[in-house]
DNA sequence: CACCCTCGAGTTCA
DNA sequence: CTCGAGGGTG
């Protein structure tokens, strides 16, 4: 087998550039000199080396990379050659902002006057040149390896906003325009999900799509095939970035450039912007890192130009690209990596959710080991085999999500995944809970080892009773096999004795590599050969204080604990607000439950079921036995209407994004709503106000949108005391 | 009945 | 964060 990638960027970025380099040099030889310098063997060897370290770093994979075009980067079978007037250089990349400064230091000293940088979107698209004779398109070709490239014309003619002939005056005998071909981002993700739909391979990025698209050939097509590529032709779009060939421009600057290609009808980006000093070139990259998602094409980086084109003649350029220009890749959000296996793990409510066990990878900076695939309908959808090389990304910029296989990569070893159709963690048949319904459920409630550990984590969680040192690994430790807990009404019984002689099994990587015992430790033990004598550890002292302080918390915490179908914070503080007790809940009839606000005929259904089985009542029982307090104190009976209070907020929804300095996310809630407000998770134009801290993100950019007042973090204290009179 | 909003559930890693 | 589904409103 071949030796790993590196798995240090540096490592991998200096092996790639060394290899490109070498590649080209074989790859001039051999077609400009017809001189072979090495076998076939190694040259191939060379090439697939080169693969592999872009597919786990594909932040080094450009366009100009040897591996994205074959031979001299011109595939003559299919598409005419073109030459282009002048080169096509590509660019010197930097991977960060030290990096970045660096470069633009050293021009700046090359330049030795102050210089302005023109910085503009790197759109992840296909490079393009468009030929203007006398104003009138005559050839369009891709960039190929720079000198020669494919004539696409008749392909390129189908783009909207491609003029055939320039607008305005003063075109030059020959020009040649630069730009970037490209899928709109919700094309793309259309075009993804069409192709999944009829069974077709998924592409993995806009610039495959585009690519794709663009190398079509109507030749020996159905009328149909030739219907289907010309709508994916009308999808894409282009942006222009540069000129070529046109010696004496009557312009001074590349954004001058740009002005003079707008005014002559082709399609300039409104994202560009000059910028006097370094600094504010290093914010421009900042703020489109962070608002990556915003505009309409995807952005793989940042490409920073010096403005003045006198500059551009006096720094020249090096063999492969200008000095006067520079490319800022962001770290990618993509990336390949093999499906090893999918499983099957059960929810706190029975789910079954299969997911997929992947070869760990980096993306977006973290590791990632696994990503949901939620119900056997998505892993049909997707289409993804176990073995399948897969596209991974993060949805928002956190959650794992698979988007296709890479079916060229299938060497017919990929089995299909099938679901199971026993519960893996009980042995239960799995079944849909309703007649038609997509997902499997386990139905051994009470007893399925999975579900009793997922209600107890659920009750030690900030939605449920808070308890700390009760959460996902405590949850294992105190449920079968490890602990005594079958299921949650014996919760609030443990006892230290019950805690230390749990022992569960220690896992690094993946291994499992022997046992701990989390409540127990060592308190004494004098000499090495003699008996250790042990004592609870802290994590048991904690965990029973901590179950103590709870049977008392807030009638709505003690609700969620309960792990009701449907009934979640929100629902079950209107009950307890309204009711006061379990007591009247349970003798509430459905009507009377539905009859609170937010809560409808499903939810009443649901607490009404809930409360007609026998192992639910026992949790109730038992958990009252032990101390629970199921009553709100002094609360005067059913009926008491909600819990809004009169304040400055009254009547207003808030939603709070972003950190706040002295608030958790839950104090801030709550002191939303003992000013009287409403505290909502998600923006909508009914939406009163918007309080942004630092680090939000989308709900802002909607508030925006929508209009809603927003509220800055440090005016937060202000805000609860005056209301909206704060923005004045 | 069709919409829009909101809630709940599942989810990954450090 | 995203999805699906419940609840409320016009």
């Amino acid at each position: 087998m071949a030796e790993p990638v590196p798995s240090d960027f540096d490592a991998a970025r200096a092996e790639a550039e060394a290899l490109t380099e070498r590649i080209l040099e074989l790859r001039d030889a051999y077609y400009e000199r017809d001189t072979t310098l090495v076998s076939d063997l190694e040259y191939d060897a060379m090439v697939h080396r080169l693969e592999a370290i872009e597919a786990a770093w594909p932040q080094l994979a450009g366009q100009d990379s040897p591996t994205q075009s074959v031979g001299g980067g011109v595939d003559s079978t299919l598409f005419a050659p073109v030459v282009h007037a002048e080169r096509m250089y590509s660019l010197d990349n930097v991977f960060s902002i030290d990096e970045f400064r660096e470069w633009a230091a050293k021009t700046e000293r090359d330049a030795d006057e102050a210089v302005s940088w023109l910085c503009e979107l790197k759109i992840d698209g296909l490079a393009i040149n468009l030929r203007y004779e006398r104003g009138a398109l005559t050839t369009a070709a891709t960039r190929g390896d720079g000198t020669t490239g494919e004539d696409v014309t008749e392909n390129v003619l189908r783009i909207q906003g491609i003029p055939r002939r320039l607008s305005g005056t003063g075109h030059p005998e020959l020009v040649e325009v630069r730009g970037e071909i490209f899928f709109p981002v919700a094309a793309f993700n259309e075009l993804n999900a069409e192709q999944t739909e009829s069974g077709e391979r998924v592409f993995a990025n806009p610039r495959n799509a585009a690519s794709g698209s663009l190398r079509q050939k109507a030749d020996g097509k159905s009328q149909k095939e030739i219907d289907l590529m010309r709508r994916r032709l009308s999808r894409l779009r282009m942006l222009v970035h540069g000129i070529g060939a046109w010696p004496d421009p009557p312009v001074a600057t590349q954004s001058g450039v740009y002005e003079l290609l707008g005014s002559w009808g082709l399609p300039t980006s409104p994202n560009y912007r000059v910028e006097t000093t370094i600094d504010d070139a290093v914010g421009y990259i900042e703020h489109y890192g962070e608002h990556r998602h915003s505009v309409e094409h995807e952005i793989d980086g940042i490409v920073v130009k010096v403005d003045d084109l006198a500059l551009h003649a006096r720094l020249g350029a090096t063999s492969r690209a200008p000095r006067w220009a520079i490319a800022f890749k962001y770290p990618p959000e993509q990336v390949q990596t093999i499906l090893r296996g999918i499983e099957v793990g059960i929810g706190r409510t029975g789910r079954a959710t299969p997911y997929a066990v992947l070869e760990p990878i980096l993306v977006a900076g973290s590791v990632v080991r696994r990503a949901t695939l939620h119900n056997q309908d998505v892993v049909r959808a997707k289409g993804v085999l176990i073995g399948d090389t897969v596209v991974l990304r993060k949805a928002g910029d956190v959650i794992p999500e698979i988007l296709g296989p890479v079916v060229e990569l299938r060497d017919g070893s990929e089995r299909e995944f099938v679901m199971p159709t026993e519960c893996p963690e009980c042995g239960a048949t799995l079944a849909p809970s309703k007649e038609g319904d997509v997902d499997l459920r386990c139905p051994n409630a009470r007893a399925c080892p999975a579900q009793v550990r997922g209600r107890i984590e659920h009750i030690g969680s900030r939605g449920g009773l808070d308890i700390e040192g009760l959460g996902e690994v405590s949850a294992i430790a105190l449920t079968p096999p490890n602990g005594p807990l079958t299921t949650e009404a014996g919760l609030f019984d443990l006892r230290l004795e019950d805690l230390t002689p749990i022992e569960v099994p220690t896992i690094r990587g993946g291994e499992v590599q022997g046992t701990e015992t989390p409540y127990r430790k060592v308190v004494r033990q004098a000499r090495k050969d003699e008996a250790a004598e042990y004592g609870p550890s802290s994590a048991a002292l904690e965990l029973l204080a901590e179950l103590e302080k709870a049977k008392t918390k807030d009638l709505w915490r003690l609700i969620v604990s309960l792990n009701i179908r449907h009934v979640g914070p929100v629902a079950a503080r209107s009950l307890a607000a309204y009711f006061g007790s379990l007591t009247a809940i349970r003798a509430a009839s459905v009507d009377e439950l539905a009859a609170v606000d937010g809560v409808g005929p499903i939810i009443a259904e649901a607490v009404g079921d809930w409360f007609d089985v026998d192992w639910h009542v026992e949790i109730v029982e038992r958990w009252a036995a032990a101390g629970v307090q199921w009553a709100t104190p002094g609360h005067p009976g059913p009926g008491a209407g909600e819990e809004t209070q009169d304040g400055p907020l009254s009547g207003l929804t808030v939603v709070v994004t972003g950190t706040i300095e002295g608030y958790t996310r839950e104090g801030a809630e709550e002191s939303v709503i003992a000013a009287g407000g409403k505290p909502s998770g998600s923006v909508s134009k009914r939406t009163g106000a918007v309080v942004v801290g630092p680090g939000a993100g989308s709900k802002e950019t909607k508030a925006i949108e929508l209009g809603v007042p927003i509220v800055p973090a440090e005016r937060f204290g202000e805000f609860l005391q005056r209301g909206l009179e704060v923005l004045g």
